[in-house]
DNA sequence: ATTTACATTAAAATAATTCTAAACTGTTGA
DNA sequence: TCAACAGTTTAGAATTATTTTAATGTAAAT
């Protein structure tokens, strides 16, 4: 992804394409395949790959700021840390409870979800789907 | 639920049954209606509906052994923290954006789920299914 | 160029959770 | 009966993720 079109991802999420902002968004809209990552695994690739040494508020400023304008999506696993994906379309993961590893998982893998039950008001904004796997012997916790 | 249940309840986690911790399984295992709590609910209900004071750290202590023995499940929403509930059976969640509360989804509003993909060496250990919910007017985040 | 509004940063504040070490309790066996 | 031990409780300290603050720096508009 080149400049301008990061430039234009920091001005529509409503923010001035600043030198720290666009090294952030170089790791995470360059890469050819989505991926998941927490906050502190980006400042890491940061300072390994980019040698920046970006501070910790302005990395959670730009993350929360893509993530309300959609070009981050959160996802809950567990409740220690936040984890993001580059995917912000809708779908489904599994999850490795042995390895913590969070996989995507295609819609066409899940054959799309019957939600009949509705609430009044309400409207459904997704539907996703979190399949926990393990190893056969190990225990579920 | 009686005593000798909760007690029961509480070797098999692992646990001896003492005064602190009877309390908390009666907060837990005593209402006919399965709920939600965060471990900050629970200490206020331990507070107010039994006054008592039982240590936070005796709180999560219990909480956990409960976990781990599947008598209570942990569930992920957001980040912040961590919520339980007391209904441990495989279900699903409708999450309403707008208030941040969590409603069950028995099996039956929600048709069974699909999974056509597999992990080698890995098995499923639950699948379950998160639906967002928000009023019309209001923003996805 | 200057101004102004927005950014960056280190460090402090907050909040959830876990750890620690001291005091306590229940059980066991002499 | 009671000493000894294993397991408990607790307050408070430590830890970790995240947010806030306030001082300094920078992009963009005039």
């Amino acid at each position: 992804m080149n400049l301008t079109t990061l430039k234009q991802k920091l001005r529509e999420s409503g923010l001035r394409p600043t030198r720290q902002r666009l090294k952030i968004s170089e790791v995470l809209f360059s890469p050819e395949k989505t991926f998941h990552f927490t906050i502190n695994d980006l400042v890491e690739i940061i300072e390994k790959k980019l040698s920046e040494k970006i501070s910790l508020a302005t990395v959670y400023n730009t993350v929360h700021a893509f993530k309300k304008k959609g070009y981050l999506k959160e996802i809950s696993i567990n409740s220690d840390k936040s984890y993001f994906d580059t995917n912000v379309t809708e779908h489904h993961h599994f999850y490795d409870e042995d390895t913590n590893e969070l996989i995507d998982c295609s819609n066409d893998e899940i054959d799309s979800v019957n939600v009949k039950k509705n609430i009044t008001g309400k409207k459904i904004k997704s539907v996703e789907v979190l399949v926990k796997v393990a190893s056969d012997n190990q225990n579920q916790n």
